[in-house]
DNA sequence: CTGACGATTCACT
DNA sequence: GTGAATCGTCAGC
């Protein structure tokens, strides 16, 4: 599907993607779910304000048997409740009193498991996130990083628990590939308290783009 | 009720 | 590389 016709950017991105369903976030397999939404567009639209982005960095975390999620063990509280949901639901937390990570929620009922979009490449709405990070112009920080992408997209803790299927919090196939050679998986970031299970490779990034976040 | 701390970011040395 | 910011959550008493 070509497009991109200089300034009809943002028509043609809409009419062509496709949102992702149920049946997506409801596969079992949490790292392929991590690794399928590498491409695929984030999309906000709260009071007909729409930003998006392309996902170019997730983390899985594997349930109950993944030390470093916080299901870990069982592990099951007000604010994880939510992973406890069927797949498709998102799961945002206050993370340093200050940022607000966004999580979708996978596979079944009871199945904690959970992808962290830790970043995208800004697609629409450059201007609305620029005013919500108070950042005087794009910059690879501008959404690179969970906290800052969260911030540049208008997602606060208050979303948590709104169904991804909805209008507005949503993910999108435009029908983007990324490059099989660029598709990288790392171990986690900041995860060092969770021993062994820290060195999964179980993050996800699209290598040598300049919003995927850690050093270069 | 209390204290410790985090799936981070940024300013500063 | 180091440390501060900042507050909801959670375990423990």
């Amino acid at each position: 599907m070509k497009n991109l016709s200089g300034s009809s950017k943002r028509t043609d991105l809409s009419l062509h993607w496709q949102k992702l369903d149920k049946a997506f976030y409801e596969r079992s397999d949490v790292l392929e779910i991590a690794r399928d939404l590498i491409g695929k567009i984030l999309v906000t639209r709260f009071n007909g304000v729409t930003t998006a982005g392309r996902i170019v960095e997730t983390e899985a975390y594997n349930g109950v048997t993944d030390k470093a999620s916080h299901a870990y063990n069982g592990r099951r509280t007000r604010r994880t409740e939510t992973m406890y949901a069927r797949g498709g639901l998102a799961y945002i937390y206050l993370c340093y009193g200050i940022h607000h990570l966004f999580n979708v929620v996978t596979n079944v009922e009871n199945i904690p498991h959970a992808v962290l979009i830790r970043a995208v490449e800004p697609l629409i709405g450059q201007a609305t996130m620029l005013e919500r990070s108070g950042k005087p112009a794009v910059h690879p920080t501008l959404t690179k990083g969970p906290g800052n992408m969260a911030r540049a997209l208008g997602i606060f803790t208050r979303h948590t628990g709104l169904d991804l299927t909805g209008n507005e919090i949503f993910m999108a196939d435009d029908g983007y590939l990324p490059d099989p050679q660029q598709l990288m998986s790392t171990p986690r970031i900041g995860v060092d308290y969770a021993g062994a299970d820290a060195l999964l490779p179980y993050r996800f990034i699209l290598l040598g783009s300049p919003f995927v976040s850690g050093k270069k």
